[in-house]
DNA sequence: TCACTCATGTGATCAGTGATAACATCAGCT
DNA sequence: AGCTGATGTTATCACTGATCACATGAGTGA
């Protein structure tokens, strides 16, 4: 053959030496943030994992929060456009808020490595430019679901319902995750009746603004 | 002075070489948390601090993870008791709740580093007995606080409002001290007037069960 | 075609980290 | 008095993020 690699072994190839680094360097550290979680990632690792010195991530990453960083903020991304999707495939304000709330859920149950490492927001450059791009596309995302245009509600009510609706799922996420409530049980779509349970009565709430008269 | 010390130059003193290095380290490592969060804690560090070589610290835990079990430990219990002293200070189950709930979001107004330190389950020895004493004793409070006797209510709806209660308050207050939400504004007791319009609503929807007839 | 330049990767090295092992020292008991 | 165990020290290891001088090769312009 006469394209005479360097001594990568690996599937990189490309134009330049590696091709690619900084993309392989990012899904490399998909690998490992999924695998083992956003604390075990570590630059010489991801080196190591893709073949090369060390030093030569930080061509493209200034350090090591940059780096998190950009994965931080791919995850976000995808997150918003998997999320706009779902919410564009249905009609009716409740349902479509529905909808996002169930793609923020399921994000966060089939990655949570991922959705784990999204919040740690001490971990990320919170001036990177990109980053905050991502941040802010995040919250239009939610807030234009929410905030339905809600005729007879007094606008601070509606306010205060949005937020707690946020809240409450962003806890139940979050108590899940961290293994403070189990949410391991296979038949149910959120992993645990009580959750499920939890869930319709925040979707009654913030849809028709009472609780009481859930049925269960 | 007859009691002439080793080359230790703090104000430790006490009976034996250092006094009582566990307690000096677990203070020190109070400090570093309340201050840089528990992220900058290092035993080395730890051990500069209180004058005395890095390795002596593991003569008193097995590793890093047992001390920052250690730590938590305590701070759950010392949340853990105000929580119950300022619940048992007041009458009436929709004040002792309302008190539980605000006796959290103090700790973690005022400890905000602290408070998240708690949170950060992967980083503690989940085997830990203490550890676990201190969660039981943790969940028992929060929920023989919330599970009052309320007659008439179906016992899932009722453990769906608990749960989404909880999860609310956590998600309040962890998006509050993560910065996704702000909690700057001096004027207002919970940081802002929307968490505490939301923090309202939250009450009055386990209280009453409803959510509508909020006035604002 | 040739030389120049800049982006990219290498190797050596640094300080800091958690952890372990061999050694030293002191308290308290017999 | 002397032994023993708890406690602390010194030395060392492998690992981390980071920075430096240096090498190399892709692409450009003359």
């Amino acid at each position: 053959m006469s394209d005479n690699e360097p001594k990568h072994t690996d599937e990189d190839r490309g134009s330049y030496h590696h091709g690619d680094l900084r993309r392989a360097l990012l899904d490399a550290m998909g690998a490992v943030v999924t695998r083992e979680g956003i604390d075990a990632v570590s630059l010489r690792g991801l080196a190591r994992m893709v073949g090369v010195a060390p030093s030569a991530a930080f061509r493209h990453f200034r350090d090591k929060r940059a780096l998190v960083t950009a994965y931080s903020c791919e995850a976000i991304n995808e997150l918003v456009v998997t999320a706009r999707a779902k919410r564009d495939a249905v009609e009716g304000d409740a349902v479509r808020f529905e909808a996002i709330i169930l793609a923020f859920i399921g994000f966060a149950r089939e990655q949570p490595q991922r959705f784990r490492a999204l919040n740690r927001r001490e971990l990320v450059d919170i001036e990177d430019l990109d980053w905050l791009q991502a941040g802010l596309a995040m919250d239009q995302l939610v807030f234009e679901t929410l905030n339905r245009p809600d005729a007879d509600a007094n606008p601070r009510l509606q306010a205060a319902r949005n937020l707690l609706a946020w809240a409450a799922v962003h806890g139940l996420v979050t108590l899940a995750m961290d293994g403070w409530i189990s949410d391991a049980d296979p038949d149910d779509p959120l992993g645990a009746p009580e959750i499920s349970d939890a869930y319709r009565l925040l979707v009654a709430l913030v849809s028709q603004g009472r609780g009481a008269d859930v049925r269960f």
